[in-house]
DNA sequence: ATTGACGTTTACGTTAACGTCAATTACCAT
DNA sequence: ATGGTAATTGACGTTAACGTAAACGTCAAT
């Protein structure tokens, strides 16, 4: 039984799940899920959710990892590669694998990116001199 | 009508679908749904389909756009994007705009993606030091 | 004629990522 | 007490992107 309620430490600053929502531009519906999922566990006030720094943080990073192509078990997996936790000498060395994993297909990525880019910018170029070719009508 | 079978011109250079899916190292019938889909339009031989260079340069770019986290809806626009028909000023200009947006988004992912490599470039940079730091047993 | 190795169509199954109710519950203001 | 608003927990629905199985045609090699 921790205290009551002891002179409340220092407001904490934190979010309503619908704060988050709108602030994201998400449903709540979807950030449920993402705890469902485990990549977020907020605290809770009584039944209700209660979001703080770390957990803004971590839907950022899920929205960014989404933007990207990433499925939400990737998410996950990237989430607890984060997670300057306490491991032994061989979690370190997974978890180091796992990045590089990680990170070679990021490059892959953004190589692909920077090529369907170029493509199509080359594209735009073509049609708006089409289009000054004829500045016609 | 263009003679039916004058002299064949140069045997063409096609390709089966099983060709095409060990090729990209994907199955015949992801292949065939991205048909459904209207992404490709294969020739036939009969009844079984004959993809030319151009199919295999879509297909090529309807990875790309997967491992990019596009969805084949996506993907569709841009591959009409691409297409140098002979649209009217009209055409071109929606072209263009669409080709924008593209852009736009294609540009947030690159910003998504370098933040993402260069934290986990980071993250990778921290436990690599810690293994260092104790070279013990 | 048969066996395989492909290829085709049709259709149902599956997984991921939520959307969409419905039924409650908590809390605040009137 | 009553209404209104925000949250919560199921539970079922949906869309995308194929997987998988069934049933059949085909052509070369045996």
């Amino acid at each position: 039984m921790s205290g009551p309620k002891e002179t409340e430490p220092a407001a904490e600053l934190t979010y309503t799940i619908s704060e988050l929502a709108t602030e994201f531009g998400i449903t709540a519906r979807a950030i449920r899920f993402y705890e469902d999922r485990n990549l977020l566990q907020p605290g809770r006030n009584g039944i209700n959710r209660v979001y703080a720094r770390r957990d803004r943080g971590r839907l950022k990073l899920i929205l960014r990892g989404k933007r990207v192509g990433f499925s939400l078990a990737d998410i996950g997996e990237m989430l607890d590669l984060y997670d300057p936790n306490d491991e032994g000498r061989e979690q370190l060395r997974l978890t180091l694998g796992k990045s590089r994993e990680r990170l070679a297909i990021l490059h892959q990525q953004r190589r692909d990116i920077d090529e369907v880019i170029a493509e199509l910018e080359n594209n735009c170029r073509q049609i708006s001199d089409q289009l000054e070719a004829r500045t016609n009508t």
